[in-house]
RNA sequence: GCCCGAAUGGCGGAACUGGUAGACGCGCACGACUCAAAAUCGUGUUCCUUCGGGAGUGAGAGUUCGAUUCUCUCUUCGGGCACCA
């Protein structure tokens, strides 16, 4: 018997599955399809470590199983290459971007096809290939022709010493990520997509897919749905009105004083009025000049001015209120000013007593739950649900002092209010998303072209465009893809515009609408366009005509697995969610929701815990692994290491463990007994052999590969202590142990006389007669203590099992001659007697 | 501050709908093989113990014949959101 050489082997079965195209899926429309996906990584020059493999390899196991199950898999790969660090490599070293990705994706395609993943080599995608953008750019010009895109004045982040603009992302901690320079806000035009237009749809289609709860609740978070109402309030002796949003109408009895967001146009509009302008002035001032990172810095402390010589009247009861002015109200949400309501909201309840302002209380508490009427009993263990704390009440309970609401219940309160507020036209009901509109240029190279022209003089005649952007056009689909032209650098501008800006006779181009001399839109898309479709195109992916034909579509769609990063649970999902739901509405992808279930692996991380990372120099390279230990040991190791889900520490020790299993495994050859049977262990091994197909299969479709793994290993340990193992039994060994060490199985496989690949093998199946024991252990517990276990038939009654369990001598001897008050017999598991 | 999630031997982690806590792996100890070492194989490995037992899943209570599992309070750690009215 040779030694188990994973070198060897691997790169034989590497080779071997990419000649014979093993793993490509097939367009045959006739099999059961299943679609598997892991997010497809951004090829850095750093190439991979070890936390890729995690989700790739864990979906491997999926994929491999299914397709052993007669499922026509399809598991693809490909690369989300445009981006920030290889365009800030290009500025550095002055290559072109397209040149260094090149380089970088042929590394990491070397280095995943080391690893023995299952995918389809056939359809890779590159989202920086214009072959793929032309289709990016073609969805986006579907956006702005359905009036989901358009022009708007936005601030981004401007670094003061590179004087470039930057990406959120390149900004932290409120500083330039680079350079670590001061960070402001500048005015831009920029295109947006409007997927606040989406926010029902993306919240209610949550309702319909099988996403792990966190990435649900997240992405409902984000989308921040709250129901309430707005209401106009009127201000003394000027026909201006102050419109808020409320989501505790029922409240507005409480509303003691109104405050505007530093931002709101009224201020300007009132300010004859106003008899402290220069203060006011001045405060607007200062909390313009603070960045987002002070104004959340010094949320401890609220502050305001108010607007002396200016009252609201409110609607309810005309009573004359205060306005302030203050930073704690947002400008972006809802109208930007708000009622306050002290007695009730934590904020208002803090702002209200540093400057004096009246506190009325319109909401009690609901009633104290009997059982812990004590104010001892409260403090001691009451569920905090029902402790009221604080003078400030934020919770639901009953109206009072609140005229036509006294005495109702919270819910009903709020729905009066606003038919009545309907009826007198002050106000309506009304629903607030959290989620803003989405900002889609970019001022830098390495990114798709936004392929819109703008023409002066058809704006001028209002043509094109939409209402707030006339002017504006897309280019001929037939000039598609609106390639990347090549630039002399890479630097973005002093003036924050892209590069692209600076080749004249790029940006001059010709009207679509008029003919006449128009200029291209300069900015470029960000890195979330070509990750929002990616899954569409890997099912039809070298369609010239189409990003993915319908037939194709149809069959495959949608995905029925998807994992990845908890990091990408809220924009990522969210824009690709968007993307597939629009396409959908105007027809063209078949299902709604791109993706049927959402699943997420956790970190690998160095060991003590910490994140691996270059600058820490703890980065570990899977290279290095494959070539000490072979890559089916890295796999499985991966798998084994702890719960899929959670964050795990890399220990290379751990790496010795699976390694001794493979070499049991493959040792085990050794106890093949062809001819002879009937050594007296194959009935206990076939036994074992169907517990885990049953623990493995489940393991797998749960993805606890870890306990798949310990089974497995449970398994060998069991059979290296047999005298013998049929071939038979060997093989389905190997079949179980095929998806986690593909290369290992095939070679064992083969080595038995199969000729075929063990993928193109059924999964074993299970017979549930063959798991069950003919005897049972039960354990015998007095007073909850075990104090023994005798083993019985299956089928063994009630009465008998007690009669027998009292006859023990450890019950007997614990009983003390007493007899037993009850017994509890609990089937197939334990007898339970208490004294 | 709010919302999630977690806490189990020296370490990573198991334990189905409440039913023998510590599967599996690492490490460690001893033994076999060896001149020796490595590798491999075998045995043991939660703690205390007067060897009868006792204690034990972050802490404290509760429900139960029985709680790692359910309820409540608290502590610590991780993640998300962060003045969203």
């Amino acid at each position: 018997m040779n030694k188990y050489n994973p070198q060897e082997i691997e790169a034989k079965w590497q080779k071997y599955w990419e000649e014979n195209n093993s793993f490509c899926a097939e367009d045959s429309f006739v099999k059961p399809k299943f679609y598997p996906l892991i997010e497809f990584p951004y090829p850095s020059g750093a190439g991979l470590h070890v936390g890729h493999p995690r989700p790739y390899t864990g979906m491997d196991i999926v994929a491999r199983k299914k397709r052993m199950e007669g499922f026509n898999v399809l598991y693809p790969i490909g690369f989300d290459a445009f981006g920030l660090p290889t365009e800030n490599y290009a500025i550095k070293t002055g290559r072109p971007p397209a040149e260094v990705t090149a380089e970088n994706i042929a590394n990491f395609t070397r280095q995943i096809k080391s690893l023995g993943i299952s995918f389809d080599w056939s359809r890779v995608v590159d989202t920086t290939d214009p072959k793929y953008y032309k289709w990016t750019q073609w969805i986006f010009l579907q956006l702005f022709k359905h009036g989901l895109a358009y022009k708007k004045n936005m601030p981004i982040n401007w670094c003061t010493s590179c004087k470039i603009g930057l990406a959120n992302e390149e900004v932290v901690d409120g500083k330039c990520e680079r350079c670590g320079g001061e960070v402001e806000k500048r005015d831009k035009y920029q295109w947006m997509l409007a997927i606040t237009k989406y926010a029902d749809k993306l919240l209610s289609g949550l309702e319909d897919v099988d996403y792990i709860e966190r990435a649900k609740v997240q992405q409902q978070n984000w989308i921040g749905k709250s129901e309430g109402a707005s209401v106009f309030f009127n201000i003394k002796d000027c026909e201006e009105k102050i419109e808020v949003f409320t989501t505790r109408p029922d409240t507005l009895f409480g509303a003691t004083y109104m405050v505007l967001s530093p931002e709101h146009n009224l201020v300007e509009k009132l300010k004859d009025k106003i008899n402290n302008f220069a203060d006011v002035e001045d405060y607007i001032n200062k909390a313009k000049l603070k960045s987002d990172l002070e104004r959340t810095e010094l949320q401890k402390e609220k502050t305001g001015v108010e607007l002396q010589g200016v009252k609201a009247i409110n609607p309810v009861n005309n009573e004359e209120i205060p306005v302030f002015v203050a930073d704690y109200v947002l400008a972006t949400y809802g109208t930007g000013a708000i009622m306050a309501v002290p007695a009730h909201d934590e904020r208002d309840f803090e702002f209200a007593n540093k400057y004096n302002v009246a506190i009325k209380k319109v909401v009690l508490p609901p009633a104290i739950h009997s059982s812990y009427r004590n104010a001892d009993d409260i403090a001691a263990g009451a569920p905090s649900s029902i402790r009221v704390e604080a003078d400030c009440f934020p919770g639901e309970g009953t109206s009072v002092n609140s005229d036509f609401l006294n005495g109702l219940e919270t819910k009903e309160a709020k729905e009066k209010m606003i038919t009545w507020l309907e009826e007198k036209n002050i106000g309506k009901k009304q629903i607030n998303f959290k989620l803003r509109d989405w900002v889609f240029s970019r001022q830098r190279y390495w990114g798709e072209p936004i392929p819109l022209v703008y023409c002066e003089k058809c704006a001028s005649e209002n043509k094109g465009g939409n209402e707030q952007n006339p002017g504006w056009f897309a280019i001929a689909e037939s000039e598609l893809p609106l390639e990347l032209p090549q630039v002399e650098k890479y630097e973005p501008t002093d003036t924050g515009e892209s590069p692209l800006s600076q080749i004249p006779e790029w940006v001059k181009t010709t009207c679509p609408n008029c003919g006449g001399e128009a200029k291209r839109e300069t900015d470029t898309m960000p890195n979330w366009a070509g990750s929002s479709w990616y899954f569409l195109r890997y099912i039809d992916p070298n369609n010239d005509k189409e990003f993915a034909s319908q037939e194709k579509l149809k069959y495959w769609m949608s995905v029925d697995w998807y994992n990845g990063g908890m990091e990408h649970t809220v924009l990522h999902l969210l824009y690709s969610r968007f993307w597939n739901e629009f396409l959908y509405d105007i027809g063209l992808v078949p299902t709604s929701e791109p993706y049927k279930k959402r699943t997420s692996h956790g970190m690998i991380l160095a060991k003590g815990g910490e994140k691996m990372s270059k600058s820490k120099g703890n980065v570990v390279n899977p290279d290095d692994v494959v070539v000490e230990f072979g890559a089916d040991t890295l796999r499985t190791y991966i798998m084994f290491m702890g719960p899929f889900d959670q964050a795990v520490e890399w220990d290379t020790n751990g790496l010795v463990g699976v390694k001794r299993f493979l070499d049991r495994v493959w040792n085990l050859q050794e106890k093949i007994n062809n001819g002879e049977r009937g050594m007296g262990n194959e009935e206990r091994v076939e036994k074992l052999i169907h517990q885990v197909i049953k623990k493995v299969s489940d393991d797998i479709d749960n993805m606890r590969f870890n306990t798949a793994v310990a089974k497995l290993m449970e398994l060998s340990n069991e059979v290296s202590k047999a005298p013998f193992i049929s071939q038979k039994d060997y093989l389905e060994i190997v079949k179980l142990l095929s998806p986690f060490a593909p290369h290992m199985a095939e070679e064992l496989w083969a080595m038995y006389g199969n000729s075929q690949s063990i993928s193109q093998e059924k999964w074993p199946e299970y017979d549930e007669a063959k798991i069950k024991e003919d005897t049972i252990t039960i354990v015998v517990q007095v007073n909850g203590k075990v104090r023994d276990s005798i083993d019985v038939p299956v089928e063994i009654s009630e009465e008998d099992i007690k009669v027998q369990v009292l006859a023990l001598e450890n019950v007997k001897k614990w009983l003390e001659g007493k007899e037993p008050k009850k017994v509890i017999y609990v089937k197939g598991r334990l007898v339970s007697v208490v004294v």
